[in-house]
DNA sequence: AAGCCGCCCAACCGCTCTTCG
DNA sequence: ACGAAGAGCGGTTGGGCGGCT
């Protein structure tokens, strides 16, 4: 027996949202908040929609200090290291962007830098001679770096940030990284991909103490540095 | 001018995780 | 301890749009 629909998919509207419903929600979210149940938010609003939807929409769109418009080549940075390091974690990479969302991030990866790291480290394979293509696993799927609730659950990145234990990556690291690194060797980039990783565990930890200590805020978001390329 | 094609973004789907009774 | 319900997340899809032929 499957699970459950989360809504009666009948009786929802779906596809795009019109300007009367966005204001609805909006409205409504800004007056009361959301009540801590998405499911019986647009009941109480009035819309046909799913729950999902609906938050959906609010945090993809409506919520207010969205960024909207292109990236910038620091976000671009920000984005390929922190995928570098803990894969398609896009929520937390989001986390990252100050008013970024984790679609956008996934969308902008997607559509655009997936593409300049492949194109990149295909002409750097192309140049060695590299039959592999230079990519450990797939060639259509790079970075499965602590990817993958069962094998390696992206949790444990956040909880080794938290709690300070050693991050663990695996050997397919080095090629991956290296479109990123100038011109090195595999043991100048392994000791790159450490500093990294150290980074990366101290921002996630300083971020994570700042949301406890104060609640989440822009201010107290710790960026990483500009990739030196 | 029209058709084709690729890009991009909004939205959906299905899964896992978390919370609560 | 367990199961159900809700929340959150990542992958995928579909359609609008602009550029090219």
């Amino acid at each position: 027996m499957g699970r459950a629909p989360c809504c009666d998919k009948a009786n929802v509207k779906r596809g795009p949202w019109s300007p009367d419903e966005d204001a609805k929600l909006k409205s409504y979210i800004e007056l009361h908040g959301t009540g801590g149940n998405w499911i019986a938010l647009p009941l109480k609003i009035g819309l046909k929609r799913c729950g999902k939807s609906c938050r959906l929409r609010w945090m993809n769109y409506l919520r207010p200090n969205l960024k909207r418009g292109a990236f910038s080549e620091e976000e671009d940075d920000i984005i390929c290291r922190l995928f570098v390091s803990i894969g398609s974690r896009w929520s937390v990479i989001a986390s990252q962007l100050p008013g970024r969302t984790d679609n956008d991030v996934k969308n902008h990866w997607n559509a655009r830098l997936k593409k300049k790291l492949l194109g990149k480290h295909a002409k750097g394979a192309e140049a060695k001679g590299d039959d592999n293509g230079g990519i450990t696993g797939s060639p259509q799927q790079p970075a499965p770096i602590g990817h993958g609730r069962n094998e390696l659950d992206g949790r444990f990145y956040i909880d080794a940030a938290n709690h300070g234990s050693s991050s663990v990556m695996p050997s397919t690291v080095p090629c991956l990284v290296s479109p990123w690194l100038p011109e090195d060797s595999g043991g100048q980039a392994l000791q790159c991909l450490n500093d990294l990783t150290t980074e990366l565990d101290e921002i996630l930890r300083f971020n994570s103490l700042m949301t406890v200590a104060t609640g989440p805020s822009e201010e107290n978001v710790m960026k990483p540095k500009p990739l030196g390329r």
